[in-house]
DNA sequence: CTTTCTCTATACCGATAAGTATAGAGAAAG
DNA sequence: CTTTCTCTATACTTATCGGTATAGAGAAAG
């Protein structure tokens, strides 16, 4: 593993233990096994270092969230695609998703939050046009999008955390209790 | 207003915008227009300071909480008398509201979240207690306080987030439709 | 008038923050 | 063999971090 990935995989673990704030360049040198101009090499700043991990790791997510809400024709189908790759990710990427769902409740004005913001818009638009195409199959639901689509991140991440403090396992009766628990406050 | 209440308004303005970390001793004491001596002498230290705030502030939410899940023997009403509350406390106090809930969802190994731990417990501990009296009077819901209390928190919490970042107002409508939505997760 | 106690300011502490100037090592290219 | 480019280390910068030693101001108590 060159310089590169050590100090991306160290800085990973360290943020999403202790917060991106709490954690200080030298810290992560250190663990990575480097110096600093290597880390200043590489990513410029630690800003841009967080802007990296953020943007390359969480991309798959983002991709395949693009390809399951291209489609709202069997919207209970699509929900449960979009739970069942939300857990998936999240067992793939603890430390990721822990990270990323922490900054993204640090306020506005902190550094962290506006560099996953960025990401958390790109999801959050991604959800908003899933439930504008699936408003002409549902018309009750028109005008709604950005409160279901929030409400559904919200959903989500509430039982992601039960997952990832270890109170539940991830198991398809979690995710279909998931999905109907969210879909009821939908087709009303 | 006396000095100690200044820094403890300046202190919670400034932890809600940018974050416990991102915020030096100085930066608080130059907007409450004191100097640092004075706060060590009220809090000892930024920790202190802190658990002053949390402590202080967050207590009336905890007192009507323990009101609210003293008795089951009428859950949906016990429910829908939690989220009010709930939706009240974080109307009347946005700022220390939003300031909990992102330390909340800070690291274990952060002050910060060290710090608000001990309220976020007596919260889940309440509810937990809440729902094993109501186990009595619904048998299908025993041995499942734990999650039961986790994703009432975390609906509550998505609804609110909702309404202080101005997506929604808060509503009887809302909150009806929250209580609506957990509840469906449970009676099954 | 003196003592005592609470509160607050000036000026400082060592440690650490993010970031950098300079230089050198090593491989690739001519 | 020399030049060039990428990468990394030593040693440093200035600013800020949380916290404190000392002393003084002002009110209360005797």
């Amino acid at each position: 593993m060159d310089n590169r990935a050590k100090l991306l995989e160290q800085a990973l673990y360290l943020f999403a233990q202790r917060g991106y704030d709490a954690i200080g360049v030298q810290e992560i040198v250190e663990q990575a096994g480097v110096t600093k101009p290597t880390l200043y090499h590489y990513f410029g700043s630690k800003r841009g270092l967080l802007e990296v991990l953020i943007n390359e790791r969480l991309q798959p997510l983002i991709d395949r969230l693009a390809q399951a809400t291209s489609h709202a024709n069997d919207v209970p189908a699509s929900l449960a695609a979009i739970f069942q790759l939300y857990f998936d990710f999240a067992q793939a990427e603890p430390l990721l998703y822990r990270m990323q769902l922490a900054m993204w409740f640090s306020l506005p004005n902190n550094e962290a939050f506006q560099i996953v913001a960025v990401s958390s818009a790109q999801q959050q638009a991604l959800l908003e046009s899933f439930f504008v195409r699936a408003s002409s199959f549902h018309g009750n639901m028109r005008g709604r999008q950005r409160v279901y689509a929030a409400t559904l991140l919200g959903t989500i991440n509430t039982y992601i955390g039960l997952c990832l403090s270890g109170a539940v396992q991830a198991s398809p009766q979690i995710i279909h209790q998931a999905v109907q628990q969210f879909s009821y406050g939908i087709y009303s």
